[in-house]
RNA sequence: CGGGGUGUAGCGCAGCCUGGUAGCGCGCUUGCUUUGGGAGCAAGAUGUCGAGAGUUCGAAUCCCUCCACCCCGACCA
């Protein structure tokens, strides 16, 4: 490839509206042009990257035996009303009519029409088990689209569907994937991790997500450090204390605490460590009601745990809290009312505690289990997200915590939409079944943000060289101006393409500095300079995108030593 | 959806408070010089000041409505 006739669309400044590092990196190296909030085009630099990941997840999705196929981006509602998740997924499922007034949908994910097509097309036993992928465009119309297209609303997945005739074969194909999986992020150069994960909105049971690992993630990952422990926080478990509670102390006491109304100002006002406060927070339960939870003071609500505790939940509005305690919030408490309780296994474990005393501007202190309040009517549970130092799960060890982007997930859906949308086959005993599901999905283009979010510097991206644009870039000194150097540019790329390494040869008539800060900035992981002092003694410069000096190498040996390199 | 913020040339921004000729840097065009780390000089082009309605002799500036974008939260892969 030439520079002069590629389309190279580099910027000194990013755009105001990007925020982290990846967007701006990869809006300022012209990868990718927004269209609208979440929608981009892919510039042709950014393609590059694309497609090369997409051909590793592909190679590797062939090698696991899975089949590609692909499927249409557009699906009739109808099928989304057959497998009962059309009002689930709400708003976030773009939905259309046609000139006939009938339904559709974009394609937010492809179970529906994968499950549709296999109730079709496999009636036996014999034809399984099966496993279809695609590489496609998706549409999630997400509440807020940010970070480029790390959470854009149109991004490029790959989706794997596999069906078998009994669980313990989807167990097998589970495992298979996710050595897949690792095999792919691990081609990718990526610094990752697996961790089990909930299954969220689509269901089933056995999930584990794959996260690439940087700060500017969205997602909090607990992981043990002496074991292979790793969850999302969202479905971690933190263990009960051990021992037994401690005896009381000291008498319950009302205390005057105006104005201090967060577990902070409480800690601070009586000079305790936050751990010994207790907060309450109020929640409204679709079934049953009002309810306190309670949470030690340095301590957060785990919603997806609390919800699978006490059901489907919000939080209290501030009159819904004055009709149930006749207390404003800032003062709530457990003692002395008639709310359900839902009390964190860390709380269930205090003693001579702090909190609110349903009475505005008064907390109370030396507050005890049994002889203040009573447990017996409160749900005892795991209601909190795990921080660092938590005994981990395994009991192996502490837990540590790191951030995440998830780019991929493997699911095992078991019989959720095989069973809605009566997908059968017949077994060996003649006798109809339920296939068993698996999905295992990549985000391909959130893959590109994540690895410049992990691979960057402030002359900007540092691509691993699997999916890197260009190999190489040839930057000759004066191109236009002196023939040997053209002569000795033009040969390099020859020998360099005829060994198969992807190499671009920049022509403009650029001046050096440009030249080697836009290759920077776009993230060539190799480059040769050919420049006429070098060629007069027969040799050429090379330079590591990461490396601090120049290399100074024969002209006959560069193609082998690059090829070596690149391997 | 709630809270906060921003919309002025392709990009980054000033001007707005206190109404009166629409500006700066980068980029772009042309010429000359320069040519191993984002060149210098000179000349030039580019604007529905987010949109609509209003106040006013006069609106980028004041008022109202709407839209878009960003951040925090809620929500969600």
């Amino acid at each position: 490839m030439r520079a002069s006739r590629f389309f190279i669309a580099t910027q000194k400044e990013a755009p105001a509206e990007a925020e982290i590092v990846s967007h701006k990196l990869m809006m300022r190296a012209g990868l990718i042009r927004r269209l609208a909030g979440g929608i981009y085009t892919w510039m042709p630099m950014g393609l590059r990257v694309l497609r090369k990941v997409e051909t590793i997840v592909r190679e590797e999705m062939n090698r696991a035996g899975a089949v590609e196929l692909l499927m249409p981006a557009v699906q009739p509602f109808e099928l989304w009303e057959e497998s009962g998740r059309g009002p689930k997924y709400g708003p976030e499922l773009l939905r259309f009519k046609d000139r006939h007034q009938r339904d559709f949908v974009i394609g937010p994910t492809h179970e529906e029409v994968i499950t549709d097509v296999v109730r079709r097309e496999v009636k036996s036993y014999k034809q399984l088990p099966r496993h279809f992928y695609q590489i496609q465009t998706k549409f999630r119309d997400e509440i807020r689209p940010r970070f480029g297209v790390m959470r854009g609303r149109e991004f490029l997945m790959k989706d794997g569907y596999s069906f078998h005739s009994s669980y313990a074969d989807l167990e097998r194909e589970y495992r298979s994937l996710y050595e897949t999986y690792t095999r792919i992020f691990t081609r990718l150069d990526l610094k990752f991790r697996a961790v089990a994960a909930d299954t969220g909105s689509i269901g089933g049971t056995g999930s584990h997500e794959f996260h690439v690992l940087a700060d500017s993630g969205e997602d909090a990952i607990a992981y043990c450090p002496d074991s292979d422990y790793a969850a999302n926080v969202e479905l971690a478990e933190a263990l009960e204390p051990t021992g037994a509670c401690a005896a009381a102390t000291q008498p319950m006491q009302k205390i005057a605490t105006p104005g201090k109304t967060k577990c902070e100002d409480i800690a601070s006002l009586l000079s305790l460590p936050l751990q010994r406060i207790v907060k309450a927070i109020a929640v409204m339960r679709s079934e049953g009601g009002f309810a306190l939870l309670l949470l030690r003071g340095d301590h957060d609500l785990n919603e997806v745990k609390a919800q699978k505790v006490i059901g489907e939940f919000r939080f209290a509005k501030d009159e819904e809290v004055e009709q149930a305690l006749h207390c404003r919030p800032g003062y709530i408490g457990p003692v002395n009312q008639q709310a359900a309780l839902f009390v964190d296994r860390s709380v269930a474990k205090m003693s001579d505690f702090v909190c609110g005393a349903n009475e505005a501007g008064h907390h109370l202190t030396g507050v005890n289990w049994d002889r203040d309040l009573s447990m017996t009517t409160a749900v005892i549970a795991d209601i909190r997200n795990v921080v660092a130092g938590d005994r981990s799960p395994d009991g192996k060890g502490c837990l540590e915590l790191c951030r995440g982007i998830e780019v991929g997930h493997i699911f095992q859906l078991r019989t959720k939409y095989a069973e809605a949308l009566k997908c059968q086959f017949i077994d060996e005993q003649g006798k109809e079944q339920v296939m068993e599901m698996g999905c295992y999905g990549i985000g391909v283009s959130r893959i590109v943000g994540a690895a410049i979010e992990q691979g960057n510097d402030d002359r900007g991206i540092v691509f691993p060289a699997a999916i890197a644009p260009f190999e190489v870039v040839i930057v000759p000194m004066g191109y236009n101006k002196i023939d040997a150097v053209r002569a000795a540019a033009d040969k390099l790329l020859e020998d360099l393409q005829s060994r198969g390494i992807d190499a671009i040869l920049d022509d403009r008539d650029e001046r050096p500095g440009s030249m080697f800060a836009d290759w920077e900035l776009i993230g060539v992981p190799h480059r040769v300079v050919v420049g006429e002092r070098g060629l007069k003694e027969g040799k050429l410069e090379y330079k590591g995108r990461l490396d601090s000096d120049v290399q100074m190498l024969p002209m006959a040996d560069i193609a082998d030593f690059m090829k070596l390199r690149i391997g």
